[in-house]
Parts: structure tokens; C-alpha cells; sequence
DNA sequence: CGCATACTTGACTCTATTCAAGGTTAGTGG
DNA sequence: CCACTAACCTTGAATAGAGTCAAGTATGCG
């Protein structure tokens, strides 16, 4: 019979825990926060992590499949704020309003894990070094939202299109998978809602980089055939040197 | 003679205290944070108080004044992506990658207090309420980004305008000034910037907006003389219903 | 007072949007 | 396993909003 139980190992067994909250924390601190995480049964596409307006009690981590979050604007259309990939946290934007400001839909069977946040945070009291994890993931979380607004400023759908299939290879690629071939887990539409364009825009400008040789696309499989390319076209910026 | 000294009062009389770091700390604890706090003499217009790839060691808080924060794109142009009223802090987004995502300069003179962040973690380690103040103060943050990240998508150059002319509005009355006249501490280019239009456009924007008696402009002043109007425009999206 | 910078204005161009229609895919039920 | 339906995606033509280029005007600093 082993020192610990299962559940105190979940986290420490998790595939993704060098990518999720337990990173860099010593194995004892990770069985002592898998007593707090809540593993739930799959959510099937289009279940509700958490609802906007919704009462703030727990942060949640994706396991598998994967997340969109967005926002319901005052005129009544959505604007999607981001994906999440497994390992990444969802709801930290709610801790100052304690109120949940999006919503986030899983956008194929997903595991989520549920973490309360009250006991996240007596648990971080007395361990500082889960306190410093947290705030590094938000201090990252900061830096993507910026990132993402650099993404929106001024640049043609090309290279937004060019920016986000980057972003995702670079997050396969450090989930194990591979950088150059994968499947998108979101509609053209949410993926043109995103990038703060039409759908008809998206659509042409995905068969602009085709034609060009940068990627192939089919449905939802994307393959990156010239990443050096593809990154220049970012780089390149609205003016170009 | 008082049984604190000036040091520990500093955070405790700034008129500020309630939009800034001590926010809701109890007196002894912010008198606690007051002595890691170090007050710096005034920097003109044009000062850099963090640099883009500089070492990670502070947070700053602007206590007066104003600040903008850019990032250098491959490109070779800057985007900004924020500007900082007092009270506001800069530099969390350095936390997870220990080095400067982004440069800080200040738009006029002002002054910047400087907290060592390695002061502030052992600091919170002991007092949870500030602790739970760090992870407030980035949470909000978050949010924030995602309302820029709102205001970028896919609105016309009116809505951003209206948006942003509400949130200084908003930021300003916060700050016990008027929420109908004030003074944009930023060049015309640099509000361009933000938000992602070219100046001229700005320009032209700004005089559509005064012809239809919603404000009006006279150089850096603002007067906000229809604020139901701009709050309707904004919300009015882009298909408007 | 003069120079430099910042801002404005006009004319033209172009990219992305919109509207409309047709084609594909995936999921459902027989 | 196939047929049917409802989303979803693609394509085309016309339009509009913002960008660019270029010149002129205000503003402010030395």
C-alpha cells in the first residue's frame, strides 16, 4: 500500500503537471494541492465551464480537449477572448469582481479540473512557493492578453491569420505534439471571431497563404509547410522595412 | 513624537492609498508595506521608469503624473498598450519571465514609487490580506487587457474612440476629478496607437464626433458634453440592432 | 522670433466587409 | 449504411471605412 493515496498523486502523475499549477513545485506541495483539485467526469462540446455573471468560487484547469472563452457585448454579439489548450487555468479574471466577467464552453469533450479558489489560497499562505506559481501564471496570462492585443492593433488579416497558427504550433509543440501538423479545435468562425474579422475574410485569406505555399489546410487539419515564411509575414509588420 | 516614523506613514496619507497597493489593508500592514516602498524624487517627461528586456526586480506604482507602456514590434514600430493614471501599477507583467515584456516612459513629470518585488513576496508571505491584494490588483488587470482586446475587435474607429474617451472618464472620476472635462495626457499619435488607427484618422474622428455635439476638443483638453450618446454609440456595436 | 514637432485636411487607394448564393461537412435518424 | 438536414464554409461582386500620401496649419520650445 502506498505512502499516498490516489488522490494526492493525480496531479504529480498528470501528464501536464510541468505545464499547469503544480509546475516547479516540490512533490510533497503537489499532493497537498491535488487534495484541493476536484477531477470531474468529461464534459461533452459545448458544456459550460463557467458562465459570465456567474458567482466566483473556483479557478479551473483543462485537462484534455480544449476551451473557449468569450464575452457577450452589450449589443448583443460575442466576442471571443481566447482558447485554452490542457494546462492552461481559466478564471482568474474573476478574483477582484468575484464575479465571472466571460464565459467559457468547451469546444469538444474535455476533462476539466476544478480548483476552489478560497482553499487555493489558505493553501498558498502556507506554501509560498505555490503563492509565487500563481502569481507567475497570471503575471504570463498579462503578458499573452498583450500579446493578443498587439495581435488586433493594426495588422492585416494576414498576419493576424499568420500569428495565431504560430501560437498554436509553438503550443502543441510544448505539449508534445507536433509543430507543424495539427487540428484546430474551433469553428472558422470563432477562429475569424478571434482575430477580429469576417468569416468570409478568414476564409480567403486562409487560401491566399495555400496558394502561396505557406500551409494546407483541410477542414479543421492545419499542416505548416514554410514556419520561416510564415514568421516573416509577422514580422514583416504593416509598413514592412 | 509619533510612534511611527514618516517612512511607514507614507502609504498611509497618499491620497491614493485606496486605488493602490494598500487597498483595504489594515494600518499596520500598510505601514508594513511602506517601509519596503521607496519614493523616488520627480521624473521629468520622457523618462524611462522600466525598459523592454531589463531585469525583473520592482514593480512601480505611479503616484503622479501619467505613464505609457510600449513594446518594440520586430517590425520596428511600437505599439502601446496602455497608459497609466496614479494609483496604477506597471511592470506585474514581468513576474513570470524575470525580465521586462515591455518599456514604461512617463508622458509628463510625475513620480513613481519603486517596491522590490522580492521584498514584497517575503512581505506577503506574512500579511495574506496582501497576498490576496497582489493576486486582486492582477486580476483586475487581466480584465482590463480584455476589454482593450474588446475594443480592438472589429469596432469602427468612433467606438474606440468613444470607449477609450469613457474610460479615462471613468478613470479620472475614480480619481476625485471631473468625469467631463479633463486633459489627455497623451499625443494624438500616441492614443492612434493604442488604438490601432492611424493618426489621421484620429484626427478626423475626433471632428466627427465634436460636429455631431458629443464633445469637444481644444488640443489635449477634452470635454465630454454627451456622455449617453458615446455609452450608446459604443454599445451600438458593429451591426447595431 | 524661428524652428521643429504635432496636428489637420484633402484626394485617392486599398483592404476588409457586406450581401447573396452555392457547396461541403458532419451529425441524426431511418 | 444511407439519406436528410442543419451548420458551416467558400466564393463572387459591390461597397465602405480606414489607410496612405502629400501639403498646409497650429503649437510649443529654445
Amino acid at each position: 500500500m502506498p505512502a499516498t493515496s490516489p488522490a494526492r498523486e493525480k496531479c504529480r502523475t498528470c501528464r501536464l503537471h510541468s505545464l499547469c499549477l503544480p509546475r516547479e513545485l516540490p512533490q510533497g506541495d503537489t499532493s497537498e494541492l491535488a487534495r484541493i483539485v476536484q477531477t470531474r467526469r468529461p464534459m461533452k462540446r459545448g458544456t459550460y465551464v463557467l458562465q459570465a455573471g456567474g458567482h466566483f468560487q473556483s479557478i479551473f484547469a483543462v485537462r484534455t480537449g480544449s476551451v473557449k472563452t468569450s464575452t457577450l457585448l452589450p449589443s448583443g454579439d460575442e466576442h471571443i477572448s481566447g482558447f485554452h489548450l490542457p494546462g492552461e487555468i481559466l478564471g482568474l479574471d474573476a478574483i477582484a469582481s468575484r464575479s465571472h466577467p466571460s464565459t467559457s464552453v468547451t469546444l469538444e469533450t474535455s476533462h476539466v479540473c476544478e480548483i476552489p479558489f478560497t482553499e487555493l489560497e489558505h493553501l498558498s499562505e502556507r506554501i509560498p512557493a505555490l503563492q509565487r506559481q500563481l502569481l507567475r501564471i497570471m503575471s504570463r496570462e498579462l503578458s499573452t492578453e498583450q500579446s493578443t492585443t498587439h495581435l488586433l492593433a493594426r495588422r492585416s488579416a494576414e498576419q493576424r491569420l499568420a500569428m495565431v497558427l504560430l501560437d498554436f504550433s509553438q503550443r502543441f509543440a510544448n505539449r508534445g505534439l507536433s509543430a507543424r501538423h495539427f487540428r484546430l479545435p474551433m469553428s472558422r468562425s470563432d477562429l475569424a471571431n478571434y482575430l477580429g474579422l469576417a468569416p468570409e475574410t478568414m476564409s480567403r485569406t486562409f487560401r491566399r497563404l495555400e496558394a502561396r505555399g505557406l500551409l494546407s489546410i483541410a477542414g479543421k487539419a492545419v499542416v505548416i509547410l514554410d514556419p520561416i515564411a510564415l514568421a516573416e509575414l509577422v514580422d514583416g509588420a504593416s509598413g514592412g522595412s
